[in-house]
RNA sequence: UGGGGCGUCGCCAAGUGGUUAAGGCACCGGGUUUUGAUCCCGGCAUCGGAGGUUCGAAUCCUCCCGCCCCAGCCA
């Protein structure tokens, strides 16, 4: 890929001193998404991390579902995030993983720090708990059930087990510190009462494992041996310790936290995208201004693109915001790379070439990338009339040639992969409009260059106007006005770009592209990248995204 | 405010006491070009602040300033 050698980040070093020491013998990482929403390119720079160390080390990376909580999960978000993890480009060591499937386990671990004195059943309600709870200045103070019997609190979680303990009246809370100036050692809560059917074990549990009590007992258990996981859970490490410091687990792993990603004039909190969909301010999910890997493939991007874009992030412990250009680059990288070329006219002007013989029509061949030949080349229908853009032309002839490098009246332009033309009579309607340009063409120019003294202002792009296929086209802009959207007053809804999508209709585009497939990447010459949209197009209308544009 | 974390070019970031302080993005010049694209050349910081240690500090120490995270029976 690259021959400069990139610098290797902290966990790799981390990585590489517990490889050296002994320490492991193999790397095991994981990604633990709860499929409570759709994934997104904060969840993509997780991912080639976490994937990427294993293949960098020769270990393996888990799938794993963080499912404990039932409320807000679906099956419908395990199978997209499925699907976007492998489109990615990514693989998983066996079956995808389920914290429900350690459900078991875990209770029997709850039970041993039970009866090691270590955990108790608790009958304060969530107002209580936040006072007994105290504040960041002061310490909290203990439970008046905290020294209650083992055995009653063995009888009591067996009882919120089976259903017989009312909701939010009772928790299981790890005996730890009420006094700690680290407030999620406060006795934190390992289990509370959901009487809800989970989207995998149904109705057979009655409490489910709080995020605190499961993550590092699922990464002990599946072998992991580096835990990666975002900044913000840093103050969660000496309880993710203590946890695996008292339970009898198979393997000790430990956590490590980088920086997510932030990108400006996007958000990135699956609430907030969930919001942009419920209140239908988007097309769905996979809407093409969403940041979402659904979103970006639905727009063309690349996972290429994704990927080598958040390789180019840094793993560090900065909480930055990158620059959405930064993003824009490795997308326009690829493309340029990898999109076939295409001509699609979005503001059809029509040209008659005079002298170009009536009901004739050539075949010119024209190249499917300008520096691959592995890609094949296209055949394009020429004739009398064509089309041009509308902003191509200029009646205004004292426009210089730097300034303007396109059709003027009087003077001469290239038309890419054809002849070179000249404008000589604007053709008016009723409304003093331009309806149609007069012109004609320079014989023997095509692949050639014009005689002595014809000098092309420029290379314009152009469409057979009796053979071509008509299509439209979405033109996405940023989904946001503002670099960030959540900052300031107000809702992100009120920094909403109400020119994000512009839909511009009865473009006119080169024959082949009829057969243009979803999931193929064009660049349309001078406009941008384009790709076929799977959900608005039909048989009878082609409809293209616009990727992004040229530079 | 208690605890945890972070401050190097407009943005992201390498740097682990001796470098002319990498690189990418963005931007600005110039060249090539049948895409005003790509490509190619060139330009673009003394390291949050103040002291100190040292022959030598972005790197070590002290104080100060600023930003982020934690007070869900969310993850």
């Amino acid at each position: 890929m690259t021959d400069i050698e990139k610098p290797t980040n902290f966990i790799q070093q981390v990585i590489s001193a517990d490889l050296d020491a002994g320490r492991v013998d193999s790397v095991v990482t994981r990604f633990p998404p709860e499929p409570n929403g759709y994934l997104h390119i904060g969840h993509a720079k997780s991912i080639c991390l976490n994937f990427g160390l294993a293949q960098q080390f020769g270990g393996v990376c888990n799938l794993r579902f963080d499912d404990t909580n039932p409320e807000k999960e679906d099956d419908e978000y395990v199978q997209a995030i499925i699907e976007d993890v492998r489109w990615l480009g990514f693989d998983w060591a066996g079956e995808p993983k389920f914290a429900s499937d350690y459900f078991g386990q875990l209770y029997s671990w709850a039970q041993h720090l039970i009866h090691e004195g270590k955990a108790y059943i608790c009958e304060l309600n969530a107002e209580q708990m936040r006072e007994y709870r105290g504040t960041l200045t002061e310490v909290g103070k203990n439970s008046p059930y905290r020294e209650r019997p083992v055995e009653e609190s063995l009888e009591l979680l067996e009882q919120m087990k089976v259903g017989a303990v009312d909701e939010g009246t009772m928790t299981l809370r790890a005996k730890i510190d009420m006094q700690s100036p680290n407030i999620n050692m406060r006795d934190p809560v390992m289990y509370r009462i959901k009487k809800m059917a989970h989207h995998r074990t149904g109705d057979t549990w009655n409490i489910y494992p709080s995020y605190d009590f499961a993550h590092g007992q699922e990464d002990a258990i599946e072998g992991v041996t580096h835990s990666v996981c975002t900044l913000e859970f840093a103050a969660n490490r000496p309880l993710y310790e203590w946890f695996t410091n008292n339970l009898p687990l198979p393997s000790t792993p430990h956590q490590y936290e980088f920086g997510r990603l932030n990108l400006n004039y996007t958000v990135t909190s699956k609430r907030k995208l969930k919001q942009l969909v419920d209140e239908n301010h988007v097309d769905g999910w996979d809407d093409p201004r969403m940041p979402t890997i659904s979103g970006l493939r639905r727009r063309g991007v690349t996972s290429a693109a994704v990927r080598e874009f958040c390789d180019s992030l840094a793993v560090a412990k900065t909480d930055g915001i990158v620059d959405l250009a930064q993003f824009e680059h490795f997308i326009r990288d690829d493309l340029n790379e990898t999109a076939r070329r295409a001509m699609c006219v979005l503001n059809p002007l029509k040209i008659t070439l005079s002298n170009y013989v009536k009901g004739k029509e050539e075949l010119l061949s024209a190249a499917g990338h300008p520096n691959r030949d592995d890609l094949p080349a296209r055949q394009l229908p020429f004739g009398r009339e064509i089309y041009i853009d509308h902003s191509d032309f200029s009646e205004d002839t004292s426009l210089s040639r730097k300034k303007f490098k396109r059709l003027v009246i009087g003077d001469y332009v290239r038309l890419r992969g054809a002849y070179v033309i000249r404008a000589d009579q604007v053709i008016r309607d009723s409304h003093d409009q331009i309806v149609e340009i007069i012109g004609s063409y320079v014989p023997d120019t095509v692949g050639e260059n014009p005689p002595e003294g014809i000098r092309p202002r420029g290379v314009i792009h152009w469409v057979s106007a009796t053979n071509s296929v008509d299509c439209d086209l979405y033109l996405y802009e940023n989904l946001f006005t503002e670099a960030a959207p959540d900052a300031g007053e107000g809702s992100f809804i009120d920094h909403l770009n109400p020119q994000s999508l512009k839909i511009v209709k009865n473009c006119k585009a080169e024959l082949g592209l009829g057969d243009a497939v979803v999931g193929q990447q064009y660049q349309f010459e001078r406009e941008g990248y384009y790709c076929l949209d799977g959900k608005h197009s039909s048989a009878e209308k082609l409809v293209f995204n616009r990727t992004i544009n040229l530079r």
